[in-house]
Order: C-alpha cells, then sequence, then structure tokens
RNA sequence: GCUCGGAUGGCGGAACCGGUAGACGCACAGGACUUAAAAUCCUGUGGGCAUUAGCCCGUGAGGGUUCAAGUCCCUCUCCGAGUACCA
C-alpha cells in the first residue's frame, strides 16, 4: 500500500499557509542568503513541466539554508505584461487585467501544490500600479541622466555642461535630448502589420516561424543609450560567478573590438569615415563601401548613377533582416560613381554601395581591403576590383592574394609605405600603432574601441506594457512626469486592437491622450508608447526586498542587508535568458549604482540554468507534438514530493534531459519505502523504530549520507543527493531494528526535498514543531573515517587482486601483504619487479 | 562558418586532483511470501570466452603522454545550444 500522499500533501500545505512558515524574517542579525528564480510569464497554459525543476532547486537551496541558520529570501512573482495576453484580450475581448489574474491564480494553485516556501506576502506583479510606478520611476531616472565619460558613470542631466554657443530653448533642449540615456529617435524597425506592432529582432523569428509578415520600417522610438556602459558591461563579467557558456555569449554580444576610424576624402570634398580593426591594411584598401542606408550615399553619386543606385536602395529596405544577412547568396552592390582619396597611398578609389555593409555598426562605411579580408575579397572578385598585397605570411612569399585573403594576424606588412610612414617590414601588430600614431598626427583618423552593442529599443507599440510617463505639448517641447505624478496608470480601454497608424491603441483613447496639463496649464498628449516587456523584468528582484514601500523602490538598509557583498547569492532560470533580460537587468543595475541606490555594480552573484527537460520521445515538449507533460497529472498520480524528487533524480540540473513517466516509479517507491521504514500504514510510529545503538555500518551510512547531502545541495548535485538517501533506505531497510536517532536525521536529510512526507514523519516521529524550523544535522567526522578498505593489486597495470586492509597501511606492509597474494604471485611468476607505484589507500602497482 | 557544451550498459545517469568504470534508479530475470495475482522483501544483471575461484574486451573513432586515461594532449565523426557579412 503506498503512503497517502494526498491527504499528506494537503494537509501540510494549508498547515503552512495558515502558520505563515515561510514569511521572511525582517530581522537582519542573522546572515542572510538570496535565491532567486526567474518569475514566470503567467500564460493562460499554466505551468508545464520545465517550471518546477528550477524551482524545486531553490526551493530545496532555501529550506537547507534555513536549515543551516540563514535568513532566507525565497520569492516569486509575475512578469505579467506582454503580447500574448494582449493578443488574447483582442480575440476574446476579456481585460488583460482580468485575464492576468485568472492566470496569476492559476499559477499560484499549481505553484502552492508542489509545495514551494515562497513567501508570498512579497509577491510581486509587474503589471500592477504601485509596482510599475517604479518601474516608471526608473525610467525617468534614466531619461534624466546623462553619461559622464570622464567619471566612467550616470549623472543627473541638471548637472550636464551647457555648451555657450547654444542660445535659444529649443537649442538647449535639443542638446539635452542628445545627453540623455533614454531618447527619441527614428529608426528602421520590425513592423508587423498583422500585428500592428513593431517586433524586436529577437522576436522576429518566433512570429515569423507563426506565420506572420514583418518587414523594415523606420519609425519614431525610444531608446535607453545602453551602449554608454558597454564597457562596464564588459569588465564587471569578472565579478560574477556565471556559466562560461552566458558570460561568453555576453562577452559576444558586447563585441568589443579594437581598431581605428580613418577618414576617406571623397571628390566631393565629403568625408567618409571608416571603422577598421586592421588600420594595418589601409594601403591596401582598393575601394570603399557604404552601407545602402548610409546618409553620404546620395551626395557621392554621380548624375548618371542615380537610377542604379536608387533602384538598389530600394531593393534593399525591401528585404528583410534575414534576407540580408544570408551568406549564401552573392554578395550584390553598386558603383556610385563617385571617388575619394586613399589617405595613406593617395590612390583613387572608386565608393561603391552594397548591403553587406550593416548600417547600424561601426560608421557605416568600410575601406574595402580584399587582399585581407574575405568579404572584400569576394566582393572584389565578382565586381572585377583591385586586389593589392599589403600584408604577406611570417614563413613564406608565394601567397597567392588572387586566390584568396590572407587574414592572419600573425604576418609582416609589404607595399606600404608613403614620404611619411612606413610599414612595410613591420609586424602586424606594429605596424597598426605605428600607422595610428601617423593618421593621428594627420588628424585624419584615431585609435578607436568599437562595441556590437547596440543601443536598447525602449518602446512597443502596445497596449500591455507600462506606459511612457511623458507628456508632448505643442509647440514641439515635452515634460517628464514628476515623482509625485506617479504612477502614471494605463488607462481602461475597450478594444485591444492597435490604432493601425502605427500607434499603440492608447492612441485612441482621447480622454487619455488629449489633456491640459495641471502643472503648466498647458494642452498636452502623452506618448502612446508603452515599454518592453524587459522593463519589469530589470529590477523585480530589488522589489522583493522592500515590496510594500510606498516611498521609495526599496529601502537601502533593507537593500543592503539583502544585496551586500555581491548581489542575489544564487539565481536559477532558463538558458534563454543569458544574453537579454541579464543585460538589461544588469545595465539598470548599474545605472542605479552609479546614483547609490544600491550597493552592488551587479545584481546577481551567482547564476545557474536548469536544463530543458525533453518529451519522453527526446523531443521538445510541445503541445502539437503532443509529448506534453503536466504537472498536475503527475501530483494527482504520485504526489508533489514524487514529482520534485523526480525532476532532480533525473539528472545534473544544467543537463537537457529526457522526462519518462515511467522512471518516477523510482522515486515514488524510495519515499514509499522511507514510509515504512518508520511508519505503520495506519501512520502511526512503527514498533520497529527503537531507541537503539548503531552499527558502525549504519554509523558510517548515516554520517556519510548527512555529509554527501549537504555538500551536495550547496553544489545543486540533488542527483546524487538523492542516490544517497536512497542507499541509506536500502541499508535501513535490510535491519529489523531501526535506531530513532537515525531516522530523526534522515527526515531532516529528506525534509528540502521531500517537505510534505518530512513533516508527516517528523510529527510520527513525536515533534510538534514544524521540521521547517529544525537545525539540519550534523555528520561525526570520525563516523566516515573506513577503518578498513579494500585495497588493489595491480601488476604491470591491471588488478590482479583486491585485499581487505586496514586504513593508512604503510607500504612495506601492504606489499609484504600483496606478494603474499597466490594471484598476484601467478602474474608475477619469477619476473623482475622494477618498479612499485603505491598509492595510499588505493593501490599498489608492480611493474614486471 | 564561428563560439560554447556534450557523447559512458537495454534506458536515465555515477565516478574527487589521472588511481577498483557503470553508484543510485528504471527495465529485465530468478527466488521468498501467497491457493493465485498484485504489493512487499531478497538475489542477479556491460560484452565475450570459460561456465569453478579463470581470462580477454569495454566510456563516439583514431593516435599520443603515463606505472595507470571516461578523466590530460592531438586529429576526426556525430549531437545540442548560441550567433550570424560586426569590417
Amino acid at each position: 500500500m503506498a503512503y497517502s500522499f494526498s491527504e499528506i500533501e494537503a494537509k501540510w500545505q494549508s498547515y503552512w499557509l495558515q502558520n505563515e512558515v515561510y514569511k521572511t524574517g525582517e530581522s537582519t542579525d542573522k546572515p542572510k542568503f538570496y535565491v532567486l528564480d526567474m518569475f514566470p510569464y503567467p500564460s493562460g497554459a499554466g505551468l508545464h513541466i520545465g517550471h518546477p525543476e528550477g524551482y524545486t532547486a531553490t526551493d530545496i537551496i532555501s529550506r537547507f539554508k534555513r536549515m543551516k541558520g540563514f535568513n532566507v529570501l525565497h520569492p516569486m512573482g509575475f512578469d505579467a505584461f506582454g503580447l500574448p495576453t494582449e493578443r488574447y484580450s483582442m480575440t476574446t475581448g476579456i481585460h488583460p487585467i482580468d485575464a492576468t489574474k485568472a492566470n496569476v491564480d492559476n499559477f499560484k494553485r499549481q505553484l502552492n501544490l508542489l509545495g514551494f516556501s515562497y513567501d508570498w506576502s512579497r509577491e510581486i506583479n509587474t503589471t500592477e500600479p504601485n509596482y510599475y510606478k517604479w518601474t516608471q520611476w526608473m525610467f525617468l531616472m534614466i531619461y534624466n541622466s546623462w553619461y559622464d565619460d570622464h567619471a566612467a558613470k550616470s549623472r543627473p542631466i541638471s548637472e550636464l555642461q551647457i555648451p555657450e554657443n547654444l542660445k535659444s530653448q529649443k537649442e538647449i533642449d535639443d542638446y539635452i535630448d542628445s545627453k540623455r540615456l533614454a531618447f527619441i529617435d527614428m529608426i528602421p524597425v520590425n513592423w508587423c502589420e498583422a500585428l500592428g506592432t513593431v517586433l524586436a529582432n529577437e522576436e522576429v523569428d518566433e512570429w515569423k516561424g507563426k506565420g506572420y509578415t514583418v518587414e523594415k520600417k523606420p519609425m519614431r522610438q525610444w531608446m535607453l543609450r545602453i551602449t554608454t556602459y558597454a564597457e562596464r558591461l564588459l569588465n564587471d563579467l569578472d565579478l560574477v560567478e556565471w556559466p562560461n557558456s552566458t558570460r561568453d555569449m555576453q562577452m559576444n554580444w558586447i563585441g568589443r573590438s579594437e581598431g581605428a576610424e580613418i577618414e576617406f576624402k571623397a571628390e566631393t570634398n565629403d568625408t567618409i569615415t571608416v571603422f577598421t580593426t586592421r588600420p594595418d591594411t589601409v594601403f591596401g584598401a582598393t575601394y570603399l563601401v557604404l552601407a545602402p542606408e548610409h546618409s553620404l550615399v546620395s551626395k557621392v553619386t554621380t548624375d548618371e548613377q542615380k537610377s542604379k543606385i536608387q533602384e538598389y536602395i530600394d531593393v534593399s529596405v525591401l528585404k528583410s533582416d534575414i534576407e540580408r544577412q544570408d551568406l549564401t547568396k552573392k554578395k550584390t552592390g553598386v558603383f556610385t560613381g563617385g571617388y575619394a582619396i586613399n589617405p595613406a597611398s593617395g590612390e583613387r578609389i572608386e565608393i561603391w554601395i552594397a548591403d553587406y555593409v550593416l548600417a547600424q555598426y561601426g560608421t557605416g562605411a568600410i575601406m574595402a581591403v580584399p587582399g585581407h579580408d574575405e568579404r572584400d575579397h569576394e566582393f572584389a572578385v565578382q565586381m572585377k576590383l583591385p586586389i593589392k598585397m599589403v600584408v604577406k605570411p611570417k614563413d613564406s612569399d608565394d601567397w597567392d592574394i588572387m586566390t584568396s585573403a590572407f587574414t592572419e594576424k600573425n604576418g609582416f606588412s609589404v607595399n606600404s609605405e608613403n614620404s611619411e610612414v612606413k610599414l612595410s617590414g613591420l609586424p602586424t601588430t606594429e605596424a597598426i600603432s605605428t600607422i595610428i600614431t601617423w593618421l593621428e598626427s594627420k588628424n585624419i583618423g584615431k585609435g578607436k574601441i568599437q562595441y556590437k552593442l547596440r543601443d536598447w529599443l525602449f518602446s512597443r507599440q502596445r497596449y500591455w506594457g507600462e506606459p511612457i510617463p511623458i507628456m508632448f505639448f505643442e509647440d514641439g517641447s515635452k515634460r517628464a512626469l514628476e515623482n509625485d505624478e506617479l504612477p502614471l496608470i494605463l488607462p481602461d480601454v475597450e478594444h485591444f486592437k492597435p490604432a493601425g497608424t502605427g500607434e499603440s491603441p492608447l492612441a485612441n483613447v482621447e480622454k487619455w491622450v488629449n489633456f491640459i496639463d495641471k502643472k503648466t496649464g498647458k494642452k498636452a498628449k502623452f506618448e502612446t508608447n508603452t515599454m518592453p516587456q524587459w522593463a519589469g523584468s530589470c529590477w523585480y528582484y530589488l522589489r522583493y526586498i522592500d515590496p510594500h514601500n510606498d516611498d521609495i523602490f526599496c529601502d537601502s538598509d533593507k537593500e543592503r542587508y539583502w544585496m551586500s557583498p555581491s548581489g542575489v547569492d544564487l539565481y536559477v532560470g532558463g538558458a534563454e535568458h543569458a544574453v537579454l533580460h541579464l543585460l538589461y537587468a544588469r545595465f539598470w543595475h548599474k545605472v542605479l549604482y552609479d546614483y547609490g541606490y544600491v550597493s552592488t555594480p551587479e545584481p546577481f552573484k551567482k547564476l545557474f540554468h536548469q536544463g530543458l527537460i525533453l518529451g519522453e520521445d527526446g523531443e521538445k515538449m510541445s503541445k502539437s507534438r503532443g509529448n506534453v507533460v503536466n504537472p498536475d497529472d503527475i501530483v494527482k498520480e504520485y504526489g508533489a514530493d514524487s514529482l520534485r524528487l523526480y525532476e532532480m533524480f533525473l539528472g545534473p540540473l544544467e543537463a537537457v534531459k529526457p522526462w519518462q513517466t515511467n522512471n518516477i516509479t523510482g522515486v515514488f517507491n524510495f519515499l514509499n519505502r522511507a514510509w515504512r521504514m518508520i511508519a505503520t500504514d495506519e501512520g502511526t510510529l512503527s514498533p520497529k523504530v527503537l531507541n537503539a545503538g548503531l552499527s558502525p555500518e549504519q554509523d558510517y551510512v548515516l554520517n556519510y549520507t548527512i555529509k554527501k547531502v549537504a555538500d551536495d545541495i550547496e553544489n545543486l548535485s540533488f542527483n546524487t543527493a538523492i542516490a544517497q538517501m536512497m542507499i541509506f533506505v536500502n541499508e535501513f531497510t535490510k535491519v529489523e531494528v531501526k535506531p530513532l536517532d537515525a531516522m530523526k536525521k534522515f527526515v531532516l536529510c529528506l525534509s528540502p526535498f521531500a517537505p510534505h512526507i518530512a513533516e508527516e514523519l517528523w510529527q510520527i516521529l513525536g515533534h510538534s514543531q514544524s521540521v521547517v524550523f529544525e537545525e539540519f544535522p550534523v555528520y561525526d567526522d570520525a563516523k566516515i573515517v573506513r577503518n578498513e578498505i579494500e585495497f588493489v593489486v595491480q601488476v604491470g597495470g591491471k588488478i590482479r587482486a583486491r585485499i581487505q586492509v586496514n586504513v593508512d597501511l604503510p607500504q612495506d606492509q601492504l606489499e609484504a601483504l600483496a606478494l603474499g597474494d597466490a594471484a598476484v604471485q601467478k602474474h608475477i611468476d619469477g619476473k623482475e619487479i622494477r618498479k612499485i607505484i603505491f598509492v595510499k589507500n588505493k593501490l599498489i602497482n608492480f611493474i614486471v
């Protein structure tokens, strides 16, 4: 008969709730531990089997740390703004607020069903005005900031020095706006007609995959100047304990490269600035290429080339990023008819446009060095442009530059000199610094560090997001709301369809959009764009610390207690957020840090990604495949404790692993065996549990289990911790008498993993207080030292005997014992022993 | 293409700093209990040859270092994730 998990789980869940067992203490005299889950988007589908994986891991840690005497902060909330809800509302007419509430209720029901120890009094929801008030407040903090390069930090915009030559208010305002960390720009964005909204690059594939069409269209957008933080975002990765892969991804995303900007004079007298990482190859620059969107294209284009150029631009704009970046296709481009002068060689070179040059990176223009860049080489061959060799390989002279580009950075410059500077003969690194010095002395270029990271497109043409708290006046000026005017509440609307003009549904809410500003008395119009879903998740970990504070987003004393010395102690979530969420949150955190609102430069000290759980067929779970496992069903059949245990027993937390419902019987049986070891079918203490001493073997297993479970929890190796507890149960199932003390310690070890059954067993063992408040057992070092071990004897590296010996036996005695073994003698067989390898307490190896 | 992971029995997975490969679980087989079954408990279970207590092979493939390699080095194959003309 299986133990009655349904009754037990319901009983303890309501006990925990009624007694507020998981309320986080406010006292600061205990050491703290902040363990955070990535909060979910409450979708209509409810929890899937992947959610409880990370959540169980953090729950085990939380429970363990509490038992180890820490004050644990383990909160949960909901990242509830988002497009799926808005689309649901569009089709059903159900208000996003109502849809969100229903989904959140369902999520909470499911989370509680699994026995997670969240402190629900700290629950947050990004869509509630008293939360997004502070999201808006932070947006305004960013808006009212400029980045001081000298101080290398953000400062209030009021401290910005206004150049004296600026006279009119408009000029001054424009100057200030050009420095703000939040600003408006016209930029080409991914416009989806059907959704009536702009999509982020990372969303394009997702929606295209669902059959939507996405095109490029320049629109007025809010941007955040995250690029000012590129260097710090890169360097501070050294401060965190993150998976290497995630750090690498962020480093690649930020994409720092060193090089130089070089100015080329066009014959029209326009200056075309290019960025290159190989300024040493400037003598080999045989043509220039501008991106089709480059502002100088029309100026350098000659009359007879005009129509061809225009045609090319028109085609480029219609192409999606994906199409433009399709590497398999041939490169395309058109000659503008214009020429420029290579500032190093003095040669007259052609100016082309081509869409293999990206407008958004560097200066949107390149000097093409076909001899030493594969892309330029391909283009030059195709367009029959000149190819010049200016770097030769270290050890050979016979590189055929017409066949392929030589791109290694370990060569020597050749054919690179003019009357003022000579690179020929220099190794590449020296050539680079030499040419930069020359360019700088001539004032036609300079060393430059370039980043791939772009500014953050921060506005969405959607209803279901935080309103941007900025108003515009008829004269074109604008005003940000002040703190006493926050939150700017999202108005109620009846229809969630976009305005169709590219504006959000808010544009249709006449009364809300157009109003008389009370502070200035002027006619004003609210911004109709809302913030992206990333906004609310940029700082939620801080709100948990002080969720009900109306004066500030988080009290600074509380912040210091929970975040010092290096941020959230453990952050667990999916690797899909490795770049964007984590980069955006780090950015906001650093702005807050610059103003002293937070005490650490980085928000998340240790990060961990749980691996995906696949369906039984080894494929990603999806409705269409029909391989989705619903946690509710598993709980019904085996109980929450078994589900928790099984998800942890499946394999290493970080690994991608297939679900096998069959295998859950393993952990289910284990819990039943544990139950029978301590309790009767009727739920009373088993008569076999007695005050009794432990045999040395039992003592060993008990103490080793305590040690192993504690160590493994710290390392997030839950699968091996569970295996060890199984060994414990196997050991004590064998014997007739179950020593009471061992049973108690075992239940304490089990409790972080399977809290419901542990509570029940703990009560059966005679306790009236919840197991949550108990201390984690301590093991006895002396008991986990074996006094007899199995010792391996090898001859010529092959195992020939295993002998039982006392621990720490010295080499000479073991040699004698080993040589006395018949099997060993047989293999030595009178041969000469040339060498003896001895590893204490492990093995001895006779080389013959 | 580039970057980062990974590959261990029929299956999920263990294995510290190079030192007994396959812990633990599933599945399977046998036994005990039972009129019988289920449940439970016990035993066995990488492959091959012997079938006694013996030997050989074995951690994706091939090479190397070492007394000793799943673990370190080189080359390759396959799988997964990220990224994509970033000059």
